[in-house]
This record gives C-alpha cells, sequence and structure tokens, in this order.
RNA sequence: GCCGAAGUGGCGGAAUGGCAGACGCGCCGGACUCAAAAUCCGGUCCCCGCAAGGGGGUGUGGGUUCAAGUCCCACCUUCGGUACCA
C-alpha cells in the first residue's frame, strides 16, 4: 500500500517447517561444530583431536570428551522454577521472588539446558566490528557487552587443617581456591577472599560452627533473582565460612567468606578482596570490619580532593596540631567530630616525626590509616606495602608479578569475557524442536549419549498434543506427546529432546533466507549468497543492539567457518531508526487535578489517568467521538515565564510527546492517514519528520503541510479543475531557462546527496524548493517536469507515477499507457551538471570584527584580491570603517569577507 | 551510579568552523469569493526605532579562533540503555 516494493516472493514464515527445517538444520551445524582456539575457527567435530588418555578409556569417554566441546551443549543451568504455576519462568516474570503473576514463590533450581558456546567466538565478535559500518554506541554496546578483560588467575592454596576438615578432607582435589583478577598487582593488599554462594568449595570448607549460618545465607541468596542481588542488595551482606586461605604472596592467612556481590557466572565465581581499591570490596570490608591495607598509592590529586585533605587543609598543618599536644585535645575533641579528631590525633603524631608538610603527613595517613580515607581509590598508581614490588607503576607491577605467578606456577594470565554462552532451550510447547535423541537403556533410562537426526530426517514438527500447558514438573510440555516422544532407530530406543529452541532461533538466520525463500535442498544457494551477502543495510531499533545482532553474527559466523557463508559478518551497514512518538499531549499530576478538579470539568476536558512506575498523571483531553484522540490546542494553552499553563487558569500544564500505547490513546492508525491524505502523504511525512536515528513526536497537522506539497505538485502539471487527467498548457516542450536549469541542478545534487546519507528529511524540503520555484513559473518546461519526477518518485511513488504517465503518454481516452509504456519505473536515476550549477553572481556578507555590516553582490568566480577590493569599496562598508584601521583581512572566497579592525 | 543520545523560534526541524532559524506547521495581513473552505501573494527569532539603523540571541558558565549552534573544559536538564563482571 505504502509502496515500498517488497518483494513478496521472498516472504519467509520462521515458523513455517519448510523454513524451520533449516533452523534445525543450523543448530546440527553448530552441535557438529567444535571451536580450535589456535585456529580460531569452528572445525568440524569429526577433526577434533582426541587426548590419548580420553582415547584410552574407551568409546565412551571419547564421545564425553567431544559433547563438551561442541559449540551447542548441554549443562545443567539455575532456572526460576514456580512450583506452584508448574512452569519456569523468565527473569522478567519474577518480582521480589515471587511471580508475577499469582505471586507464588519462585526458587532457583538448576535444569539441564541446551547452552550455545557464543564465548567462544567473543574475541572475533569483537575483533570484527571494526569491519562494519554501524553506528559507534551499537558498536560500544556490544564490545561492553563481550566485555573483555585481561588479568590473571591465581591460586589460593588451602592450608591442612588439623580436624582434617576442608582441604581436600574427603578426598577431594580442592586443596585451593582460584580467582580472576585484573589487579594482580594488588594481590599484597589481599586481606579476605569472597566465594559466592553457590561455589561448590562452600560445602567442603565450612566449618562446623558456621554451617547453620552459612546454610542459612545460601537458601536466602537462591531464593533471590539475579536482578535482586545485584539492584535491591545496596547494603553488601554475607557470612564467614570459618575457612581460610593463604595469600600466595604474603603468605597470611585470610578470612573466607560468601557473599552475593560475587557472582558465581562470572570468572571463577571467586574473589580475592583487596578493600583498599575496589568500591565493593571496601564498602563490604566497612560492614564487617576487615582489614584495609593500601597497596597503590594514589597521585597527589586524589589526595587533595579526599576530605581527610580537605580537614587538615581546613585546620590548618603549622599552628593548630600544637594543640592537642599540649593538653588542649579536650576542647578540641568537643567541637570536632568523631572522623575529625581520628585526624587530628595522627595528624599529630605524623607532625612529629615527619614535619608539616601536608602531603606528607596524608601520605603517611594513607599508608598507615587508611580507614580514615571515606573513599578507596581504584585507578593506577604506584606500588606501596607490596616487599619487592614497592615504586613500580601498575602496569610495570602487573607484568612481572603475572610472570613470578606463572613461573612459580600459583598462576597465570588470562583473559575473561562478561558474554555468557547462550541459553538456547526453553521449556514450552511453541519453538522449533530441538533434533536431537537421547539413547535409553533397556531400562529406559537415558545413557547420556546423544544422537542428532541427520537432514533426512528434517524437519522435525511439533507433535500434536491435547494440551500445551505446563506439565508441573519441571519436564518441558512436549514429554506429554507420548507417541512422538519414543523412537528406535538402528535398533536402539531413544528419546526425543523435549526442550524447544527460543524465539531468537528463527530470526537468527532469516535474512539468509531472504535470498532464496524456497530451496528445499539447501538453506540458501551458494551462487545465491555469492552474489548477495553481505546485507548492504539493516535498518532496525536500538533494542536489538547486543542480543539479536550478537547472536545473528554468531550463527553467521560459524556458518562462515563451516564453509556455508561466503562473508565472515552479515550486516555490513546498520542504521537504528528512531521510534515515533504520539502527539504532543498536555497532562497534570494526580494530586494537581484532583485539586483542581471543579475547574478542569468546568472547562468540560476529559481525563485519561494514566500510571506508571512511579507516578500517576492526568492527562488532559478534548471530549471527541468514540476513541479519537483530541489533545488540547495551542489556543488552550498559555505560556507565560517560561511555565505552560491551562489558558484561563494557574494550572501548570506538562507538554510531552509519549509512546503511542493503548492506556493513553494516541496510537495513530496508519490506515486512516491513508485513507484521508493517501499513502504518499503518509510515507512522505515519515520521511518529512526529521532525522531517520531520532526519536520524534507525531503530528497531524506535519501530514496535512505534505499533503498540501504534493497537491502543489499535481496542480504543477495537471489541470485539477477537470475530471479528467489532463497536462497544464503551461507545460511545454521548451528549453528551461538559466536559473530554472540551475535550481533543477541543484535539486538533483541534493536529493542525490541526501539519499545517500538517508537524510530524507533535507531532500523532501529540496523538493519543495523546486516546487515554490516552479510555481511561479508561468512555462513549466516538459523536461524539468520529467525529472523532478524522477526524483520525487522514491518519496512519492503513486503520485509520480501518475504524473509522469501524464506527462509521456499521448492523451487517449484512457488517458494510460498500456504495457509498460509510460511508467518511471525503469528510468536511470537523473544525474547533475556541475557546470550548470554556479550561478552568475553571488551574494557575500561582509563581516567587521565578525559582524554582518552589509552584503556584496559579485561576480561567482571573483577572485580573492577583486573580493575584498569591492568589499572595501563598498559605500556602507567604507563609511563604517571610517577612522578605524584595518588590522587584518580574511577572505574566503565564493563565502565572506572579514575586515578586523582596531 | 555507569554508558549512550539530545538540548536551536509558538511547534517539527535546517545549518563541510564562515550570513543562525532552510523547508514545513502555526500565526498575522492581503487577493479571489455573496460568504466560507480550498488556493494564491506577502510577512513572521526577541528588544529599541516611524524608518534608516542599532542591540541581543542556539540549555548554563568558562575557553580556543579573525569567526563557534558546530571545537575544548566544567556543569544543568531530558530521553534511552544497563545493573556489584573482580
Amino acid at each position: 500500500m505504502l509502496g515500498f516494493s517488497y518483494d513478496w516472493e521472498r516472504e519467509v514464515d520462521t515458523t513455517d517447517p519448510g523454513y524451520f527445517k533449516w533452523t534445525q538444520w543450523i543448530f546440527l551445524v553448530l552441535f557438529d561444530t567444535w571451536y580450535d582456539y589456535d585456529k580460531k575457527k569452528g572445525r568440524p567435530i569429526s577433526e577434533l583431536p582426541i587426548p590419548p588418555d580420553v582415547h584410552a578409556k574407551g568409546e565412551s569417554a571419547v564421545r564425553a570428551y567431544r559433547d563438551g566441546k561442541r559449540l551447542a551443549y548441554q549443562a545443567e543451568v539455575p532456572v526460576n522454577w514456580c512450583s506452584a504455576l508448574g512452569t519456569v519462568l523468565a527473569n522478567e516474570e519474577v518480582i521480589d521472588g515471587k511471580s508475577e503473576r499469582g505471586n507464588h514463590p519462585v526458587i532457583r533450581m538448576p535444569l539441564r539446558q541446551w547452552l550455545l558456546r557464543i564465548t567462544a567466538y567473543a574475541e572475533r565478535l569483537l575483533d570484527d566490528l571494526a569491519n562494519v559500518d554501524w553506528p559507534d554506541p551499537i558498536k560500544k554496546m556490544q564490545h561492553d557487552w563481550i566485555g573483555k578483560s585481561e588479568g590473571a588467575e591465581v591460586d589460593f592454596d588451602l592450608p591442612p587443617s588439623p580436624s582434617g576438615r576442608g582441604v581436600g578432607a574427603e578426598g577431594g582435589p580442592a586443596r585451593k581456591i582460584r580467582v580472576f583478577t585484573t589487579r594482580p598487582d594488588t594481590l599484597f593488599g589481599a586481606t579476605y577472599m569472597v566465594l559466592a554462594p553457590e561455589h561448590p568449595l562452600v560445602d567442603v570448607i565450612t566449618t562446623e560452627k558456621q554451617k547453620p549460618a552459612i546454610e542459612a545465607y545460601k537458601k536466602q541468596a537462591a531464593s533471590k533473582s539475579d536482578f535482586e542481588r545485584t539492584e535491591l542488595a545496596k547494603k553488601k551482606t554475607g557470612v564467614f565460612t570459618g575457612a581460610y586461605a593463604i595469600n600466595p604472596v604474603s603468605n597470611e592467612m585470610i578470612p573466607i567468606w560468601i557473599a552475593d556481590y560475587v557472582l558465581v557466572s562470572y570468572g571463577t565465581g571467586a574473589i580475592m578482596a583487596v578493600p583498599a581499591h575496589d568500591e565493593r570490596d571496601f564498602e563490604f570490608a566497612r560492614a564487617f570490619k576487615l582489614p584495609i591495607r593500601p597497596v597503590v598509592l594514589p597521585p597527589r590529586e586524589w589526595f587533595e580532593k579526599t576530605e581527610v585533605f580537605k580537614t587538615i587543609v581546613s585546620m590548618g598543618v603549622d599552628s593548630r596540631f600544637k594543640a592537642p599536644l599540649e593538653g588542649k585535645s579536650d576542647h578540641l575533641a568537643e567541637t570536632l567530630h568523631k572522623f575529625e579528631a581520628d585526624i587530628v590525633e595522627k595528624v599529630a603524631q605524623t607532625w612529629q616525626t615527619q614535619g608539616a608538610d601536608a602531603h606528607k603527613i596524608i601520605d603517611n595517613l594513607y599508608r598507615q590509616s587508611i580507614e580514615l580515607f571515606e573513599e578507596c581509590y581504584c585507578d593506577e598508581g604506584t606500588a606501596i606495602n607490596s616487599g619487592p614490588f614497592n615504586g613500580q607503576t601498575t602496569a610495570q607491577f602487573k607484568r612481572e608479578i603475572t610472570d613470578w605467578l606463572e613461573k612459580d606456577g600459583k598462576g597465570q594470565r588470562k583473559i575473561n569475557y562478561k558474554l555468557r554462552d547462550w541459553l538456547f532451550s526453553r521449556q514450552r510447547y511453541w519453538g522449533e524442536p530441538f533434533p536431537i535423541l537421547h539413547e535409553l537403556d533397556a531400562a529406559g533410562q537415558p545413557t547420556g549419549a546423544i544422537e542428532p537426526l541427520t537432514l533426512s530426517e528434517l524437519p522435525l514438527l511439533l507433535p500434536q498434543v491435547e494440551d500445551y500447558k505446563p506439565t508441573g514438573n519441571p519436564e518441558p510440555p512436549l514429554a506429554k506427546a507420548k507417541a512422538w516422544l519414543e523412537v528406535t532407530k538402528n535398533g536402539k530406543r531413544y528419546r526425543r529432546e523435549t526442550n524447544t529452541m527460543p524465539q531468537w532461533a528463527g530470526s537468527c538466520w532469516y535474512y539468509l533466507r531472504y535470498l532464496d525463500p524456497k530451496n528445499e535442498q539447501a538453506f540458501c544457494a551458494p551462487a545465491k549468497l555469492q552474489r548477495w551477502l553481505s546485507v548492504d543495510l539493516y535498518v532496525g531499533g536500538a533494542e536489538h543492539a547486543v542480543l539479536h545482532l550478537l547472536y545473528s553474527r554468531f550463527w553467521h559466523k560459524v556458518l562462515f567457518d563451516r564453509g556455508h557463508v561466503p562473508v565472515a559478518e552479515p550486516f555490513q551497514r546498520l542504521v537504528n531508526q528512531g521510534m515515533i512518538l504520539g502527539e504532543t499531549d498536555y497532562h497534570v499530576d494526580a494530586a494537581v487535578y484532583e485539586k483542581n478538579r471543579s475547574v478542569i470539568e468546568k472547562l468540560g476536558l476529559q481525563v485519561v489517568r494514566v500510571k506508571d512506575e512511579e507516578s500517576e498523571i492526568c492527562l488532559l483531553r478534548n471530549p471527541s467521538a468514540a476513541g479519537k484522540f483530541a489533545p488540547l490546542t495551542e489556543e488552550q494553552i498559555a505560556k507565560e515565564r517560561g511555565q505552560t499553563l491551562l489558558k484561563g487558569t494557574d494550572i501548570e500544564l506538562v507538554g510531552r510527546a509519549d509512546k503511542m500505547s493503548k492506556a493513553r490513546g494516541n496510537v495513530i492508525n496508519p490506515d486512516d492517514v491513508v485513507n484521508e491524505y493517501g499513502a504518499d502523504s503518509l510515507r512522505l511525512y515519515e520521511m518529512f519528520m526529521g532525522p531517520l536515528e531520532a526519536v520524534k513526536p507525531w503530528s497531524m497537522r506535519g501530514v496535512e503541510g505534505v499533503y498540501r506539497f504534493l497537491n502543489r505538485v499535481w496542480r504543477l502539471v495537471i489541470d485539477d479543475r477537470l475530471e479528467n487527467v489532463k497536462l497544464l498548457d503551461a507545460v511545454q516542450d521548451v528549453e528551461p531557462d538559466k536559473e530554472t536549469m540551475r535550481i533543477l541542478h541543484h535539486t538533483i545534487q541534493r536529493v542525490t546527496h541526501d539519499l545517500d546519507t538517508m537524510s530524507f528529511n533535507t531532500a523532501i524540503s529540496a523538493m519543495m524548493e523546486l516546487t515554490n520555484h516552479l510555481t511561479k513559473q508561468t512555462v513549466r518546461p516538459r523536461s524539468v517536469m520529467k525529472t523532478f519526477m524522477l526524483i520525487l518518485s522514491p518519496f512519492a511513488p503513486h503520485l509520480a507515477e501518475e504524473i509522469w504517465n501524464a506527462l509521456t503518454v499521448p492523451p487517449s481516452p484512457s488517458g494510460r499507457g498500456v504495457g509498460g509504456e509510460g511508467t518511471l519505473a525503469y528510468e536511470p536515476w537523473p544525474t547533475y551538471d556541475e557546470s550548470l550549477l554556479k550561478a552568475d553572481t553571488i551574494e557575500v556578507p561582509v563581516q567587521i570584527n565578525g559582524k554582518v555590516r552589509g552584503k556584496i553582490t559579485v561576480a561567482a568566480d571573483i577572485t580573492k584580491e577583486g573580493l575584498e577590493a569591492a568589499a572595501r569599496s563598498d559605500e556602507r562598508i567604507k563609511s563604517q570603517l571610517e577612522g578605524k584601521t584595518i588590522k587584518k583581512v580574511i577572505v574566503v572566497p565564493g563565502k565572506l569577507v572579514n575586515l578586523v579592525v582596531a
């Protein structure tokens, strides 16, 4: 309807078996691929080298080894299980540990899931961002989402304990706790450790005495969602395990705690805490009175910003510190708060031994009494309290200590990513079934062996089931389809996978299917991939910045590695279109409304109450026919001293354009707009509103504006007084005059350029200017009008075609061409002639001290010298220069003259 | 808190460091009309002035420059995203 020229032959439907056959096939490709970190490439699982010791253990060990390396693998992952609803919930569906619907308790429990090893591709997903033409903010979001950080893994040994508990008491291998840190240089400052509550070692190391507290804390943590654990836990919580570990550099025994600010899913699920140089550790240490040891000396500027420094300076270093020393401390203690009194005492001590230099004093305070500082220093600096490494810069220290750790076998360099593997299964009925079989033994129990279906067995359809409600236990609904579930193949019994794939699966690769939507032999013919990829331009919302766009890139790279697509990146250029908001609408606060209720009612206004998270507002509207959106008009608004008031009252209004929504009743239905103004008007208005990327409010008056423009264009060519479509007599086969040619070619240039940059709004204004010029002409050359229609056609295709037809087809009873005659669809895009763009004369502003004081009209090709002379000799300028000396003259040929005077 | 984007007339918005406000909406005046709608023509950033002309002006405060909406520094506001990533 809007003339988008979509090729409906290429329509795809991700839920069609002909489509998801290939979604399942791609899953099989993922299943059949392992990532070779040396070659930085996904390779067939058959090429995976099997270590001899694995080989020696036999077939099932080899199989397990392979399964552990595949890009599609199974793992136990905690999910939000709501037993009352009998289903697994998404994070958004859980509020305060209760289900959004029904408010039933939700617990996190581990469940077998399929995951995709996107983390293997993290480095390439990061690197290849450099090769695509995407908006920088989106690139940055992906960059941060992947979240690469370089550091070291360090092992903290657990001491042998007299009780025999802890340290591998049950013969387990765990004699150490491994942590990841980006700041190995702060190792000397690690004064305690924290494990995530879910960390497997927690149960092993916890002492008998601490068991009840630890258990209680773990239970509490399990009932919180990820969101709450992070969002709500502003205050640090945690419990001591009773166990200690050995700091590998200082050989100190440091306590091990558990706390939910440490996430089990990042790094190793355990941290070394350096409270002096990490915000979170600092807060935690303060809350639980754990020792804080500074190991990085901040630069002076940091000290000078701290409260401690300000306190010292405000008290005066030189004289006043004698006071407490001379027995007047009672008086001082009364007047200073505790914090300051502490400082006074410490400063006094330092002052005695070190002298009165404020910087020296503060340096000493920092090294010895860091508790006095209200914040911690987390940037780089110079090493202190770090044994042989003292005095080193952070970068140097990091390098050397990592080398030392590696040499001693206590740690190693390590790169970590925030990006996690992609949880790819859902416990729902709707979704693509996994093309996977689980082998069963004679007793009908899974053996652990998994068997992929072959391409010839695809698509695997969803079974018909009586109901697709949850099963009431964590088993997905497909488990109820008994007939579908069990399969015998090559004499072996199998059970089908009962999880289904998420929504993302189908949308991850649809751009490839567009190229060859009906192909039954392949997801797409290689020649077509070669011909079309990569996608030249992808227009989409910014909400897909990280998830969809990252998932698609990942799948594409796997397909690339396996030789199924010819390029490494799917989308060459990406543009985020902005959202179109509803029309500007005025509201008052609910409280303001209640107060002024009678006044507002007297004006006959309608009120729509809208509640959001924080507040309730009352939208004020005009009464209108059922369902019609009628916001206040400008006549009903008064603006005074920067305030917006409801006219005739002192009620302050807030005017704002909001997202279109049913609740607000401000939804614009495109069908209505098309009925009233036509498809070209709707299309043109959307392009004229403003930059494509910007969020913009809708305006019905704006639609009328472009509608009027299209009418003017029509009347430029067509005699609208007649019933039939008939050319105006003004349209003639004559040579255009010079000025018209110049404007026409300038318009072609502007429209061509603006289309490239997708600045549709300015392209349209250029054509409006052309129209304004042509309207004034009594003779309108046919050639000019034809060219105009060609550049107008991408913006208003229907109208441009109609006019083109009238311009090119001789009058006939029907007035229309036949058989492709009289269409502009196949005409080439017009080109512009540079030489026609230049006007004979131009107007150039003349500035004096940067202010425009006059304008001169000169030949377009005037020389720099000529321009300056013309400026100086202009009467107005001359009179203004009287009695002044020109100190400097700036002449920009064709642009301006600026005379700088004393 | 952090990250990102944006602040320009009554409104949507234009301006490779070079005449701020193109184009459109709205508004004002005029033409056409018995009248209205539609259409056409002219005007429309603010202040002083009859005018010629002058002064001010792109969120706020500084800075760079002959020249700043545009570049730099600090801040304010709005919108969007994100959540302790060691």
